[in-house]
DNA sequence: GTGAAAGCGCTAACAG
DNA sequence: CTGTTAGCGCTTTCAC
């Protein structure tokens, strides 16, 4: 049963008919693949268009490998679809492929039970890839190309990666911290799952040392980025074993907000700075201009993996560009 | 060239030797087809699990006619990310996607160009349907399954609709209001090229009718939600014309903040009470308690679509339910 | 109950 | 330059 719901369709043998020329000529013409002659050409590209013809993607899919869809993973996308970072890394991923005519589909990320069909995609990219993401590490194992989008924590399998340039970026906060004068900096970052905390540790431990102080810092959950109570338990326990830390550059404006809360209702007197390595999408930093924060570009960024992808897509089964990371700049609200 | 980018993946046929039996009989058993020994089913199972096969969506989809992707439809999309009430229609759609392992794509919406190939899906969910979106007529004229989420403005094609009970919620609200006392209503609702606008219209009249007053209406552009200054324009021009106007129903919480500021600045004096139609998503109506609105359940509307558009699918091709739109129950915030 | 074979619509070889 | 042919991996008759 050919299944009555999707009724007769145009199929390129119509064409060909129509046209007066055979399948593979056709199908030729319409790809201006091979040696047509611009008559023939035209004349099968008018029957197609007169006979409203659309390939079948299905089919010509079958046959060559590609679908012109790309996919999209990140844990709980239905939870994430609320959070600003990830729908405008989303929009950007959409906008770049309405552009080049591929779809996007999200990948159906249940983490319990594997697929019971292999996603209809060419490529995938995963969104800020963390280590103990099982199902990203599958699909980065899978034969299908990846794009990571943000830095690869380690213990994950190599893949091509598009990030922000959180280097230059959080080294200008810091440079701008410098000038104040800070002797004892406090760190709050993700954990060793996420690449991001990891560069953010690098980065702000070579910059210490640089300055010749000692830094201390603690962990976060990636994701928890407006848990305020978690960052406040985080931040207490590093202003208690530090109490000369004059400076704290946290993961996310809510944890500013929340170390702010606590200096405040917790220990009076004390003096710290605070800046945030992450951008203040939800506006909660606006009030307080002499904290300064990174703002990361997540729909530059979301379009940029998806160039990457269908440039790669689109180069054929050459290997691709040399590894290495290719970065997206941010810009940086300096402290007032 | 079989394109080495997709390295040989396990195919039913390797499936079928490794467990000494045709591929008819192996497809029969896993997908728990026709008439097969409990003994093979198991040994076919245990085959293919161990070989990690996956089936090919695009040969079987070739074959079925199904790809087990739904279509998502709205115009501009990627601004849409931006809108609470899309996103969370989007989650809705999504949630119930992954329960029934449908993947979910977001249709290029391009209006300019046709598509070069069809999209990829069994069916599609037109998001809020306007008469004048020639992608989402084309789509309603195409042969896929359509559902609509929302009512359908007159000049579309008819297909199976999912909508809020506007109707029940509305006359929840005037109720409420016409206790307060009502001599002279007014509305501000999107104009007839949108279903809801329409029906808002209709609940508002027939309630005006029966309350023996006269109503009058005003027209906004449908998607003009947080147009403030929209919305302000066409309310001024309405209490001008209506001087002795009481009441105002408006469609967005940002008409009534519209219309609560040009009182207060440009008609001192002057008292209307005012309503909303639709949700609060961003609590600009947190503080007016006396003001009442419609709480759109966005994400249970975009899970009912999904329902149903799945449900329609694997009918097979059965005419599907009665006609008669499927409606979603949405709370009211009543007025203090 | 199971195997063999046809064919979904298309593209890519290979003839001519 | 263009027609013919052979599959892509799967489901689905139809024999046995």
């Amino acid at each position: 049963m050919p299944d009555s719901r999707q009724p007769r369709r145009v199929r390129l043998k119509d064409v060909a008919e129509q046209a007066g020329v055979s399948v593979g000529t056709a199908s030729d013409a319409l790809s201006g693949r091979g040696r047509i002659t611009e008559e023939t050409r035209r004349k099968v590209a008018d029957v197609a268009s007169e006979l409203g013809y659309v390939a079948n993607a299905l089919a010509s899919g079958l046959r060559t490998g590609r679908t012109r869809t790309i996919g999209l993973h990140r844990q709980s996308p239905t939870e994430q679809l609320d959070k600003p970072y990830f729908r405008q890394f989303f929009a950007g991923v959409l906008e770049v492929g309405q552009r080049h005519d591929y779809d996007v589909s999200i990948l159906s990320a249940n983490t319990q039970v594997p697929r019971s069909t292999a996603p209809r995609v060419d490529g995938v990219i995963v969104v800020d890839p963390l280590s103990d993401d099982l199902r990203a590490r599958e699909l980065m194992l899978s034969p299908l190309p990846v794009v990571a989008g943000e830095y690869l924590p380690p213990g994950l399998p190599e893949c091509e990666v598009v990030a922000v340039d959180h280097r230059r970026a959080v080294n200008e906060l810091l440079a701008a911290e410098e000038e104040r004068g800070v002797s004892r900096p406090l760190l709050v970052a993700p954990d060793e799952h996420s690449g991001w905390g990891n560069l953010l540790r690098e980065v702000f431990e070579a910059w210490a040392a640089d300055l010749g102080v000692e830094p201390a810092h603690g962990y976060v959950r990636f994701g928890g980025w407006d848990d305020k109570d978690g960052f406040r338990q985080v931040i207490r326990q590093l202003l208690e074993a530090h109490g000369d830390a004059d400076f704290m550059l946290v993961s996310s404006p809510y944890g500013v907000l929340a170390g702010r809360e606590l200096l405040l209702e917790a220990m009076p007197g004390r003096e710290v700075r605070f800046a945030s390595a992450g951008p203040d999408v939800d506006g909660v930093l606006s009030e307080t201009p002499e904290v300064g924060y990174v703002d990361l570009p997540a729909r530059a960024l979301g379009a940029a993996c998806a160039e990457r992808l269908i440039e790669r897509l689109e180069a054929g089964p050459a290997p691709g560009r040399a590894p290495g990371a290719t970065l997206v700049p941010a810009s940086v609200r300096l402290p007032r």
